[in-house]
DNA sequence: ATACTCATGTGAAATGCTTCACAATTTATA
DNA sequence: TATAAATTGTGAAGCATTTCACATGAGTAT
């Protein structure tokens, strides 16, 4: 087959697909550092407490990394999945909301190893503008639509209030940034092309909440 | 059909089907601010970009709650859903790691709204023990699995660099406690019967490049 | 060489999830 | 009271995702 990674296939990759390529990159990566040189569908479906063969149909969407007998080069496979992704390259990131999350986030390690750089803060609140957090002084919110164009934006971290949210993300997609990240708890309204996905972080409490209460256990997890 | 919410029923509730429940929680609390006496699964499903079988069908696993003709009552099933999800009442929860992201998530305030109640604040940070935050001191580490045994906490959030969260997490485990929500990009190891549910920021944003570098647009949203 | 083992890649089968379509029930209206 | 309109609840159909099973190829040992 041999699909040029992730730009012809036109199959409908699913969500799950997407979400399961990245585990397999932070696990590629740990392999990596422990001198792996080649892995199985078996060793990444133990680590991800998949099964193996959903490893290889996962992998096997977008070409044929693996080696019959062998296994996948772990680097190898590491960088095609990295492409794949769109993270063998850098991102450039806003960040709007200096609040409890808003400054957790600008110094949250797992972004930038990823390629997603802050390089821009937005707040409202006179104090915090002009100030410097991790190198980047805050600008006032007034800006946002010509300072994201200005800089080149191309992704932005919405992490304001739920009231102000909108109004926010509706001066974002006039700047024609076309990639949110929102912890704002509301559903956003943009218009189609904008990609927006919704960090949700009480959904998983809640998700043990209802697993504790109805000793719902997880799926069993099968052989191959 | 009727079950009485949760307890017996027995036809594997699907994750995507609880966490729909708790946008339906989100949205209903929603509409009972703006005074809604009722919703229909097509309002609800208009808010939440789902179709109104899904919204029904979800509904519908748990018992049936709403009148033909007229939809659901809200503040009603805003009632159940809370049942149904466990957060008709306070959990108390334990928060490891005083960092970045667990100083944000002590003041969150969808938390405490939905009865997830941070009690006991641990870091091994000598800087950071005995210190006050939001009215919590923070305890030494050592001290955990007693803590967290005799402060009757029965959720634990790890927000700890990757390298300790397994220590952590055993301590967890000893301490009786079965559900964890994992900060921390590894994979931990439990025994079967404690529940761990992973928070992974970058996977969103890694959602959004693959999205970005495949025009890759999000299912089409159906009628009925 | 030959046989044996390991492990991929992939159609086909099995399972699971979502949507359809409609009978049933309620409210509103004349 | 009859008719029309709205909307639920749910089997069945339609899709999507996961797992199975096996042909195929690579490495290893004798």
């Amino acid at each position: 087959m041999d699909i040029p990674s992730g730009v012809t296939a036109r199959k409908r990759i699913s969500e799950s697909t997407i979400h399961r390529l990245s585990r397999y990159f932070r696990t590629l990566s740990l392999l990596e550092r422990e001198n792996f040189e080649t892995v199985s569908s078996k060793e990444l479906a133990k680590r991800e407490k998949l099964t193996p063969s959903q490893v290889r149909k996962d992998l096997s969407f977008f070409g044929s990394f693996g080696t019959r007998g062998l296994g996948y080069p772990v680097a190898e496979l590491k960088a095609k999945v990295s492409k794949i992704l769109g993270i063998d390259r850098v991102w450039r990131v806003a960040l709007v909301g200096i609040g409890n999350i808003g400054s957790a986030l600008v110094s949250y390690k797992e972004f930038i190893k990823q390629g997603f750089h802050i390089v821009k803060l937005f707040d409202n609140d006179q104090r915090k503008i002009g100030s410097n957090h991790k190198g980047i002084i805050v600008s006032d919110i007034k800006n946002l639509r010509t300072e994201l164009q200005d800089d080149h934006i191309e992704m932005v971290i919405v992490a304001v209030p739920a009231t102000v949210a909108q109004y926010i993300v509706d001066d974002v997609v006039k700047a024609e940034v076309k990639a949110i990240l929102n912890f704002a708890p509301v559903n956003l309204k943009v218009p189609s092309g904008v990609h927006v996905r919704n960090e949700n972080m009480e959904m998983e409490l809640e998700y043990l909440s209802f697993a504790m209460v109805n000793n719902h256990s997880p799926k069993g997890v099968g052989k191959d």
